[in-house]
DNA sequence: TTAAGTCACTATCAAAATGATATTAACATG
DNA sequence: CATGTTAATATCATTTTGATAGTGACTTAA
């Protein structure tokens, strides 16, 4: 999908390193600790091809660290970098739409480890306070 | 990428409609009231058979729907349905992720279309109010 | 001591998706 | 009638995917 990093938008630039589906899986995996391959490959029923590929780019991104937790045999593991901890908040907002409107049957919640709770995910503009959506957005080009 | 839209996660149910960085960069554009197809091709530098490809796919999926503008010439534009209108946080969540983590140069900003302030996009929990990715989550599986 | 298992991959190859370019259909305009 | 506009298709090479099998470096159980 040619040269979107170059992009002056930010959503574009963001979508070049995680723009796709696995990836985004395979970030939602490691927000819940997993950090295996064998783990991810399991959990997301991904071929092994890809896998590879998908974990070499998040490294290469910035968005995992490869950690060798073994010598003998030499063994890797992959840890989420603080790039790939702050993307959790976009998956769990595209999880908060996929529950308002592809919800239908049963459905996994995500809820607060301590309180037990079930999140309500929303996007606020931390400035005015006022949730994203309901004022209108402007956009600002440099220069 | 198979059933990704059986599994009980939302996040994954999610992706299955808009799990590809075109889909995206489309409803970026149609939230920034682009409406037209060639609008959309000249804006994204997309080939027109991919283009048809996607907006066929958002429509379907009820994210757009499909407006007969002009009778004559036949003309149809592709405006956001309410669905559509509610990614828009999840993109601009992404944006917020992409201007800190892959912010070189010169980047777009997004500003209160009222005030001209720029928007500092946050994830909360409406609940705790607590900032997403602040407390641990945890996954309650369904039954 | 050998057989079986674990785990992080790589090799191979068919099938599907993408992307570039050219073309079309249905008109309006000069 | 020639040219322009606009929402697409057609064609086809390239790229990416995905399924399956295999490998290397071990550990563990018989």
């Amino acid at each position: 999908m040619k040269n979107l990093s170059d992009a002056f938008c930010p959503i574009a630039r963001g979508l070049t390193c995680v723009g796709d589906a696995w990836s985004m899986l395979i970030l939602r995996d490691a927000s819940l600790g997993l950090t295996r391959f064998d783990e991810f490959r399991k959990s997301l029923g991904i071929a092994p091809t890809i896998l590879t590929r998908r974990l070499a780019t998040l490294t290469e991104e910035g968005l995992l660290e490869k950690r060798r937790y073994s010598e003998r045999p030499p063994r890797d593991e992959y840890v989420l970098t603080a790039a790939g901890r702050d993307f959790l908040p976009v998956l769990i907002l595209l999880g908060a739409w996929g529950r308002q409107y592809r919800g239908e049957g049963r459905l996994a919640r995500y809820v607060d480890a301590e309180t037990g709770e079930e999140i309500e995910p929303v996007a606020v503009d931390a400035v005015t306070g006022a949730k994203i959506g309901t004022r209108p957005i402007r956009v600002a080009t440099p220069e």
